[in-house]
DNA sequence: GTCTATATCAAGATAGAC
DNA sequence: GTCTATCTTGATATAGAC
């Protein structure tokens, strides 16, 4: 990756470690690390020399181990609470189409991001106080999940919380899985849990006519929603 | 705790930890807390404490703390490939009955056991060595999801195994959410997983009524599987 | 901003008395 | 079979030179 560097023209900019880069050498080897070998089970050792640092370097960056954790899952759930909310701007075109796109938005993003953050969600360390922030922007993401299910089905509330765990666990849960056997077959997996939820989602049954309806609504609704 | 035992009459069989129930005690303690603290973050110390025993002692039941984590694993997923295969002796009255039943039965095995072990079934811990034998159980259980789902939807092999690994993902990730919010509620979460799953799984549709009957029919397959 | 070196502490596992 | 030690190791985090 490194281009060139020889001399030492502006100390602040270069392609190691050195510098601002640094930080985020330290967040992408986190990452990989602590969703392959776990959290607790993951040394600071281990993740500083992934990015190119001495263990102690990294107390200049983060204050504490879990600083690095919970910069992670900030980062990660943001943009999918940021897509929810610019999905439900336009008007639904389609039942589903909504929740159609918020799904494979999120599969995508916790399969393909730099890795996969998504199995960091469940991580016992993730209720203590530090990670107050996260759980709240969670929560909103929640709230969003049950607004677009909504249209779909009559239901009382706590019914609907209900559905909207069961589809979140439904994301969670393939995506943790998808890596195990899938290969190539990655690429395939955002659209097939979308499908997956939608199905779910619809109690009066949902046909494969009035699913690819909902697949082409959602494409355009994609697109509104820069992405 | 301890009703009375001043003075000792039977000394194998006392309430106490004391004896052949200390194993089962240091069970029960380790998974509460490796469920709910993770198994990384739970120290032996912490077991012992909460079985009643010092820290050394667990050594005498156990060889190692992986030993606990696998025991607690096998004897989990142990169950659900039984009742898998017992569920597979007897004809489908209707098509999803078979997978309405398993799902169910997973879903409360998983949250109504002693603990949450289908947590577990995530840690990175589990990709070693000593964990090989659970892995084949798993597989084998995977395979068995595989037999029910096929009746529902013509599909060719790696489509059957991405759903089978959706629906595995179905469960395991409501059971990791269903135990945060609800909690009287967690008398519905399996029958709804059951649903969701069905639902899922049927490709050209799944209306009310028919939904219906493979419960009912999932009822009658349950008693003939013994539970 | 990065390094080396180290303080501090707690974990898993063992030894041997009772 | 359980206890009280203790060994050994490896972790996070800090201090201070460059």
């Amino acid at each position: 990756m490194p281009a060139n560097e020889p001399s030492s023209a502006t100390p602040t900019t270069s392609a190691s470690p050195r510098g601002a880069a640094a930080r985020a050498q330290v967040l992408a080897a986190a990452a990989e690390l602590f969703t392959r070998d776990g959290y607790a089970a993951t040394t600071t050792r281990a993740v500083a020399e992934r990015a190119g640092l001495r263990q102690g370097t990294l107390y200049h960056h983060f204050a504490a181990k879990e600083d690095i954790l919970a910069t992670l899952l900030e980062a990660t759930v943001a943009p999918s609470l940021a897509y929810a909310r610019r999905l439900l701007e336009p008007a639904e075109p389609v039942p589903g189409a909504r929740l159609w796109a918020l799904v494979r938005f999120d599969t995508e993003l916790l399969l393909g991001g730099l890795s996969n953050v998504g199995a960091l969600y469940q991580l016992p360390e993730v209720r203590g106080e530090r990670f107050a922030e996260f759980r709240q922007v969670r929560c909103d993401l929640a709230g969003a999940y049950r607004t677009v299910l909504a249209p779909l089905d009559e239901l009382p509330e706590d019914q609907l919380r209900l559905r909207a765990q069961l589809v979140l666990g439904l994301v969670e849960g393939a995506v943790a899985v998808a890596r195990e056997c899938a290969e190539q077959e990655a690429a395939v997996v955002p659209a097939a849990v979308a499908d997956a939820a939608v199905r779910l989602a619809s109690p009066q049954g949902c046909t494969e006519e009035r699913l690819a309806a909902v697949r082409e609504a959602a494409l355009e609704l994609a697109v509104l929603a820069g992405r």
